[in-house]
DNA sequence: GTAGGGTTAG
């Protein structure tokens, strides 16, 4: 590279101006799959380089460029295509790299059109253009027009003998559940493990699970792909106990059987699993990459232990495991859901690499403490650097709006995502501004809206209703809805507590005893309370009434101190919590064994004055621990932060973040 | 010379 000039400042590539020779292919390949993949400018500085350096008319060149600019976290996959138009005759190298970059980039159809074009090119497709173009169909949802002439071109061309093309076809067909088409690709030829393994994966996500024991069973010789297929996908049918077993009976494993597993007992909402499975690994010294790390991290937000999960954090840093946009976003999100939003900021402005996932998760994670101001701010400071919100960027907002009571500016973003920004609105967004208004009492509003929203309503759209009928003692339209729900949603047994604790208000106890026969009529289960709290690493675990804890007798006589002193400090017990109809004062023992209560009871006698107290509980924290819990913060001059499944209430002397609007 | 895991919402 010839590089200085006497007068004007030389051209200066940061990278490569220490170069004296000629710039190589081969270090121009390097810089773009390594310090490219993270930085823009650079990537344009390449660039630069490489038209300069008369390398741009190098297919290979050419298509490593097309992919780094199809980085769908640039968000500029026009390059992309910009560039392309300017490669005269590209070879099949450039074509794949095309077609690969508008998939990457959420546009399959235009992988479809281009590989039109290249039919009629000089370019024959090769056996790694047909994988992309089947994934291509599958993402389009067009298996049954592209997809079948596709695989007939496969056939024609000869390429049914490749097995990465044939398991792309299987999974193809197998993501619209054609099992029978799945099956006749697999079945072409001879036996192919790699197949074999695409085969099991769709009969699992298919639902298909005798098939895929019996095809697994059938005595070919399997690898650990097999087994890894069906630890995941057992997992992700809800079989996560036939999942372990499998896993257990592993003749070896690898680095995706451990993710595999943790990944299938995370999605299960068995953490406390995922994280036992976690340190198994650890002890078997199995070297743990980011991919497992990021599992954790989500496991460890979930179950709500911030030892574990600082553990993490300091996992990766020795091991110099690099917080890309991915592990970052985990590691943030953790933060954010175990209380911790400054450490959640600290990663957030650390991480070189931010994706939209990232900013998503911290506009979430500042919306869940109830900083809406904050959480809009960032989605400016997110404009002003030219990053494209999507739809889940827009549900942080206005949860945020929603728990902090902007009734207006939330309406005003859910117009600016679909003017500015062209997101539809999903149903989602719907339930969103139905919690908007429904917690502002707006509550004829908040039904106008769910009549009139452009999609059906979903079971979750209602229940945002029913929450705030039941916030704000409106019976009329609460039973309507609940009644309506339970319909809708026979099993969701959260619906019939909601409807339960509606009536309860009311005192109309024999409508309560309705709901408790229909429930065992319509054989609900519900979701037990669970209140976790986090001692020096050691999660304690606690439900509604629990006497399982080694120190439950202690527990129990600090929860009766704290009775007389919070009913000295005037507070009244809200037995309209009570699920059901029970005697006035047996309804009040039973508020008192609530899970938060017993957690908190355990968090005051196990630390010393002064210590924040932290309890995550999987359920809405309910209003009498709520009103309790704040006269607990003063009398006791304790912080305590309550996470419950939907956002983080800290208390402090008296007081409570969320202002009782939750 | 090109593939395959992980995060955010619900």
């Amino acid at each position: 590279m010839t590089t200085t000039t006497t007068t004007s400042p030389p051209y200066h590539h940061p990278l490569t101006s220490n170069l004296t020779h000629p710039i190589s292919q081969k270090s121009l390949l390097s810089l773009l799959t390594t310090k490219c993949t993270t930085s823009l400018p650079l990537l344009q500085q390449t660039h630069a380089l490489i038209l300069k350096t008369n390398h741009f008319h190098d297919h290979f060149i050419a298509g490593s460029l097309i992919k780094s600019y199809s980085n769908p976290h640039f968000n500029c996959s026009t390059s992309s295509l910009q560039l392309f138009h300017q490669i005269p005759n590209p070879n099949v190298f450039v074509w794949n790299s095309i077609i690969k970059a508008c998939f990457d980039n959420k546009n399959p159809c235009l992988s479809l059109l281009l590989y039109s074009q290249m039919a009629a090119s000089n370019s024959k497709p090769n056996k790694f253009t047909y994988p992309l173009l089947f994934k291509a169909c599958t993402a389009a949802k067009s298996v049954h027009q592209e997809g079948v002439q596709i695989h007939c071109h496969v056939v024609k061309n000869g390429f049914m003998g490749d097995e990465y093309v044939r398991s792309a076809g299987i999974q193809m067909y197998a993501s619209i559940g054609r099992l029978i088409e799945a099956r006749m690709v697999h079945d072409f030829g001879g036996f192919d493990v790699v197949c074999f393994n695409a085969m099991i994966d769709g009969y699992l996500k298919s639902g298909e699970i005798e098939s895929a024991w019996g095809l697994f069973d059938s005595g070919v010789e399997k690898n650990v792909g097999s087994w890894n297929a069906m630890v995941s996908g057992l997992a992700e049918c809800g079989m996560v106990e036939d999942a372990r077993k499998v896993f257990d009976e592993m003749p070896e494993r690898d680095e995706v059987s451990w993710s595999g597993m943790i990944d299938g007992y995370n999605k299960n909402g068995c953490c406390k699993e995922a994280l036992e499975v976690f340190r198994a690994m650890i002890r078997e010294k199995v070297r743990v990459k980011k991919f497992v790390l990021s599992s954790v991290a989500s496991a460890c937000a979930n179950v709500g232990s911030l030892d574990q999960g600082k553990w993490i954090h300091r996992y990766a840093r020795e091991n110099s495991i690099e917080l890309d946009g991915v592990l970052g976003t985990a590691l943030l999100d953790m933060y954010a859901k175990l209380g911790r939003l400054d450490l959640a900021w600290d990663v957030f402005e650390s991480m070189k690499t931010k994706h939209v996932s990232s900013w998503n998760a911290m506009i979430g994670g500042l919306a869940m403490h109830g900083r809406a101001k904050d959480a809009i701010e960032l989605f400016v400071e997110m404009e002003k650097q030219r990053l494209k919100p999507v739809d889940i960027t827009f549900v942080g907002i206005l949860n945020a709006c929603a728990h902090g009571g902007l009734v207006d500016v939330g309406f005003e973003y859910f117009a600016r995502m679909q003017e500015v920004y062209g997101v539809e609105p999903t149903v989602h967004h719907y339930g969103c501004l139905v919690d908007l208004l429904g917690r502002a009492g707006r509550l004829a509003e908040a039904e106008e809206l769910i009549y009139t929203m452009p999609m059906t309503p979903s079971p979750a759209v209602w229940g945002a209703l029913l929450g705030a009928c039941r916030v704000h003692g409106n019976i009329e339209i609460g039973e309507i809805i609940g009644k309506m729900l339970i319909e809708l949603d026979p099993k969701n047994g959260g619906r019939y507590a909601l409807l339960s604790n509606i009536y309860a208000k009311a005192g109309r106890w024999d409508d309560v005893k309705k709901v408790r026969t229909l429930m065992k009529e319509n054989d609900v289960k519900t979701t037990t309370g669970r209140s976790t709290i986090d001692l020096d690493g050691i999660i304690h675990e606690f439900k509604i009434g629990d006497s399982d804890h080694p120190r439950a007798r202690e527990i129990y006589e600090m929860v009766e101190e704290m009775i007389v002193k919070l009913e000295l400090e005037g507070y009244v017990p809200k037995t309209s919590e009570v699920l059901f109809d029970i005697e006035e004062d047996e309804k009040e023992t039973t508020l008192w064994r609530h899970s938060e209560k017993l957690a908190i009871a355990f968090g005051l006698i196990s630390t010393s004055p002064g210590t924040p107290i932290r309890v995550t509980k999987n359920l809405r924290i309910c209003e009498d621990c709520h009103s309790a819990i704040k006269v607990v913060s003063r009398v006791y001059e304790r912080d305590i932060v309550v996470r419950d499944r939907l956002r983080f209430h800290h208390f402090r002397n008296g007081k409570c973040s969320c202002k009782d609007f939750w």
